[in-house]
Order: structure tokens, then C-alpha cells, then sequence
DNA sequence: CGCACAGTTGAAGAATTCTGCAATTTGCTA
DNA sequence: TAGCAAATTGCAGAATTCTTCAACTGTGCG
């Protein structure tokens, strides 16, 4: 008995629904880098991030490896770029489609 | 002050993330279609359907039309359609590995 | 060894999201 | 207008997810 595939997807996307875990993503996808790079750059507490990155690990979405003293991670699937583009696309369309209506709310009320 | 673009990227992916949305979005793929349709492929209780609806619409995804008795949802950009098609991408990527995993586990616990 | 640094894990309370029921709105038609 | 069907909304309790703090593991080094 597979999980539904819609489940799997939604999961997916769920996965993916979180500040700290779309900027991982982003930072990731010009290549992996190491857990002190990442707290650099987003700026949590490391626990905090942590968490997240287990989040996206035990969804297969990036992986792990020890180097030395530091961990490295990586997108797991080169995919993820392509991802992250489609939804910026959508998202422009959604703003846009918002900045209008806010433009047209803005004008009615001066009228 | 707008919210960061992290965070309405977050957001519009956690929109996603929940089965019925899923099924929502990808019935609507192949054209505008009625509540009642969308009732009768996914099955689930109608207030719960109109519940998962209003989130969509909050987030701009889908858009609702009012025809005579009936409302007709339709998505507000073609390109959600490429953004599932990513996510698929990904999924069987992950799937896949998973799978391996799951073919190395089993051939171990014989060894 | 003993200590410091890098990261992870566990757990509890707070916050958010889901689910299902009852009540409501809107439009159609007898 | 009364009555019915199509959808939506409001809400309360259940279930999830977040956040934070404290404790823990693994590595390198004096």
C-alpha cells in the first residue's frame, strides 16, 4: 500500500514551506556548502537551522557528508533549480496580479 | 515593508502542501472546471473541498467565477502546470533513491 | 586525556493548520 | 415567495509544526 502519490507530492511541497528551508535551497543551488556557511548566511540560531536541515534531509531533498570537522551539504537532485525557477514565475504572475489590485483599491479611494 | 521574498515564497509553497490542493491544481491543469466536478474526482466532504478552495484563492492560485448556480475554478497561471511538472521531476529523483535504499536494506538483512 | 568547536538531537510549550458539523449565502425554479 | 441545490463560512477540538533551550556526539588539538 504506496503512499498516494498526491500525498507524496504535498509532503514534497510541504517540505519546502518554510523560510529557513527555501533559503538553504537557494544558497544551495550554486553548489554544496558547508553548515558555517549557511548559518552565515541566513542567520539563525544553529539549532534552530539544525532542525530545518534535518527537515530537508529526511525528505531526501539534500544530502549530507562529513568533512573533517565540518558537514557539507548539497542538493540531492540538480532538479531543484528548475523547481525554485517555476515557482518564482508563478509568483511574479500572483504579485503582479495583486500590485494591480492594490493600484485599483489605491485609485477608488481618492475617487 | 514587504514581506521578504523568502518568506512569500515559503508561503506559496506551504500553500501546496496539502493532498487535496494537490489534486485541485492538477485537475485545473487541463482547463477551468466546476466545484461539483472537482467534488465528484476528489471525494472528499463539499466544506472541506470549499475549505482547501478558499485557501488557493487566498494565495491567488486559482481563480472563481460565479456562473448561474455553479462556480468554476480555474488557475490564475498557466504556468502551475510546469511547476508540478518540476516537482514530479524531483519527486521521482528522490523516489528512486529511496528505493535503492530501500533494495540495499533488503539484500543486506539476508547477508 | 581533557577541552573546545561544529553540528545534531530531544523535548516542551506556543502557534498554526486540519477536519467535520452547523449555519448561511446565492441563484434557480415551481 | 417558498423550497431546493450549490458553495461557502464560522467554529471548536484534534493534530501538526515551530521555536527554543539544554544535553549530546564526533573531531581535532595541546
Amino acid at each position: 500500500m504506496p503512499v498516494p502519490l498526491y500525498q507524496a507530492k504535498a509532503d514534497f511541497f510541504r517540505t519546502l514551506g518554510h523560510p529557513v528551508r527555501i533559503r538553504v535551497l537557494e544558497l544551495l543551488q550554486d553548489g554544496p556548502l558547508p553548515v558555517r556557511d549557511l548559518l552565515a548566511s541566513i542567520g539563525v540560531e544553529a539549532s534552530s537551522l539544525s532542525q530545518q536541515l534535518a527537515v530537508l534531509r529526511r525528505a531526501g531533498i539534500v544530502t549530507a557528508t562529513r568533512e573533517g570537522s565540518t558537514v557539507v551539504y548539497a542538493l540531492s537532485s540538480a532538479d531543484v533549480a528548475g523547481l525554485l525557477q517555476a515557482a518564482r514565475r508563478i509568483l511574479t504572475d500572483v504579485l503582479a496580479e495583486q500590485g494591480e489590485l492594490l493600484a485599483e483599491l489605491r485609485g477608488a479611494e481618492t475617487e
